[in-house]
DNA sequence: GATAAAATGGGACACCCGTACCACTTCACC
DNA sequence: GGTGAAGTGGTACGGGTGTCCCATTTTATC
């Protein structure tokens, strides 16, 4: 016995990221069915083999892609949150720049569903949202007026994704849905 | 030319039917990869070149199901709001009799957000469903304490769906937002 | 420098998929 | 009752998939 651990050389944990940065993309870009072995090892200029040696299985694959996924999209949020403020919270509903991105992360929560792995993965992400929009409003976690925020600005937010109409109407829900919530105390 | 007009004859539409709920239940059964031709024709107990006399594609045979399960769920939900009424509206969150049945029409509207045809569908189901909470409320559609009021329920509803967690924390958030909804005026 | 584990990569296997083909039967209408 | 379209169903094709195998190279430790 001389290498007991696997994954230990730098080359190595290198390339396990490179797939998973490469599965992540290819789930923004083409969704779901798109992350497949072969489209992530061509992504990632490696082998087809490299996928099957790093990840046990398409399924690990991908759950370690939602759960990358949903990381980075908290703390991009959160520093959105903290550059903007809780007055220019409705405009958070105009990044329709990666789109794409959200919807994959959506088609994974949704399939979290089916898959007990994905699912805490998506405890994890409705707890982190609620948890941004409660600091945003200088709330504890607990408190119902922070959880309530998330669930308008959580569907106004997927349905903006999906079904592609103007965000005025909503931009101006969400500001509606403020006002009622905080000044009136 | 004797017989101009094509599904003309009833042991062809009943066929076109069978197929296109077996797609429905194999859809709420298994989620969208499960929808397959093969499948279809075998829950329907018709041959597999059936699927695709009747529908051109795959792609078409998922809009029809997803456009069948959303027009069938309006109309239960419809009935359901109108035998319990509005103060019983938060007791609505415990039907995961048909759970499976909702996540296959939410992994079809997220899919909606890459495909134009099932977008007009998923548009129709968010319009459906405020307008049914904007009944229950006795308000006008375009009222945005409707609108608002659907939002939270549309997510709580969701995550109910996909994380499984105990629907008590829902109910209540959702009567303290009808509370904070209607009465105060 | 020897050695065993880790890492690499090319290829193959078995499977399932959507769809097309085509001979056949049944039907509606003249 | 003949005729052409509608409907039926068995089968085959081409392609993409996840996963496995195995020979080879590289690495870390002795």
């Amino acid at each position: 016995m001389k290498n007991p651990n696997p994954a230990t050389q730098a080359r190595s944990r290198r390339r396990r990221t490179t797939l998973l940065n490469a599965a992540v993309d290819l789930l923004a870009e083409g969704g779901f069915a798109a992350v497949t072995h072969r489209a992530v090892a061509q992504r990632a200029h490696l082998p087809l083999a490299a996928t099957t040696y790093y990840f046990t299985s398409r399924d690990q694959l991908l759950a370690e892609a939602f759960a990358q996924l949903v990381e980075t999209e908290l703390t991009t949020t959160a520093t959105w949150i903290t550059r903007h403020g809780l007055t220019g919270l409705p405009e958070i509903l105009t990044t329709d720049a990666d789109r794409t991105r959200q919807l994959g992360l959506w088609e994974l929560y949704v399939h979290a569903g089916r898959d007990p792995v994905l699912q805490q993965i998506a405890r994890r992400w409705t707890d982190g949202c609620t948890r941004l929009i409660a600091q945003a409003l200088d709330l504890p976690d607990t408190d119902p007026r922070a959880r309530l925020l998330y669930t308008t600005l959580s569907t106004l937010w997927l349905e903006l994704v999906v079904e592609q109409r103007p965000a005025e109407h909503a931009r101006a829900l969400l500001t509606h849905a403020l006002e009622n919530l905080l000044p009136p105390r």
